[in-house]
DNA sequence: TTTATTTAGTTGCACATGCAACTATTTAAT
DNA sequence: ATTAAATAGTTGCATGTGCAACTAAATAAA
């Protein structure tokens, strides 16, 4: 009746990320480190980029701001990132990065390329290539057809 | 300090399979289907290879159990699947598919591949192919490892 | 200047996910 | 036959996600 899903590339990318997900926070645990992907991407970016405001850290990390909001509250009560409102825009949060947050920053970043490293085993560079480029243009598919819709109404 | 993420497929993946789900929940809204991408995989499986326990679904979707549990709990209560339980086993619920499931199910193919075709658009098989390879192999490495490592232990 | 609008962030609601611990039932072991 | 172990599902707890509606503050418009 239904051609097949399973035939698609959907499907792999969907459970593929699922279980990068728990095998990133498996390794990480292994040594004492209790973050997930997501947390782990925040607190590189606050790392490098210092203290930013919760609106940018949202763009960067793609990623609704009710989102980012909660992400940033289970990371604040492990005291990983701090919460500091701008003198100049009292609306704003600046986020900053704890000192504590900064250890766990250095232990956590070899052990994740560790584990990226495994993940990638015997998968070339132009595999890779391909992969990131096919991402691309799926997400710009989507943008597309999500602008022509707005346009149409 | 640290080498870059940017460069890694692992956020193109996670951003890219972020916007699917979006992607497909909104196309599906519009039809005036409310229904996730997990729900629609769930209910695939059911119209194709009929009634099974839930365990069989949680393997075939790659799923916890618990994770099993609640997706259907809510797919029960859109009045889309029924839990009844075995008479040869009464552990085990045989998940059928409701005559409302099935109709859903029909409307929502067309308005599902459509929407996959939109994303794939000017990707070719064989950059599809690649990527379904990948995720394969990220998959098979982080088994090897997980595997080799509770055999250490 | 007072009002209207925009912007930053939070909260309620709904959904998805996994681990650990639990109940109930079935099967294996003694 | 009674006990022990395995199995199917559920529930508590923690995490992540987005939309709509909200508060508070800053900026634009009247």
């Amino acid at each position: 009746m239904f051609p097949g899903l399973e035939k698609l590339m959907m499907p792999w990318i969907g459970k593929t990320m699922k279980h990068i997900d728990l095998f990133i926070a498996t390794k990480l645990s292994e040594k004492g480190i209790s973050l997930t992907r997501q947390q782990v991407i925040l607190l590189k970016i606050l790392f490098h980029d210092g203290p930013l405001p919760q609106n940018d850290l949202a763009f960067l990390t793609d990623r609704d701001k009710t989102s980012l909001t909660r992400l940033l509250s289970t990371m604040e009560k492990k005291n990983l990132v701090a919460r500091i409102t701008s003198p100049e825009d009292k609306r704003v949060n600046m986020v900053h990065l704890t000192k504590h947050g900064e250890k766990v920053v250095n232990e956590t970043m070899p052990v994740l390329f560790e584990t990226i490293m495994h993940m990638q085993e015997g998968i070339s560079q132009e595999e890779q290539d391909v992969v990131i480029n096919v991402m691309k243009k799926i997400q710009n598919n989507i943008e597309k057809h999500i602008d022509s819709c707005s346009n149409n109404n």
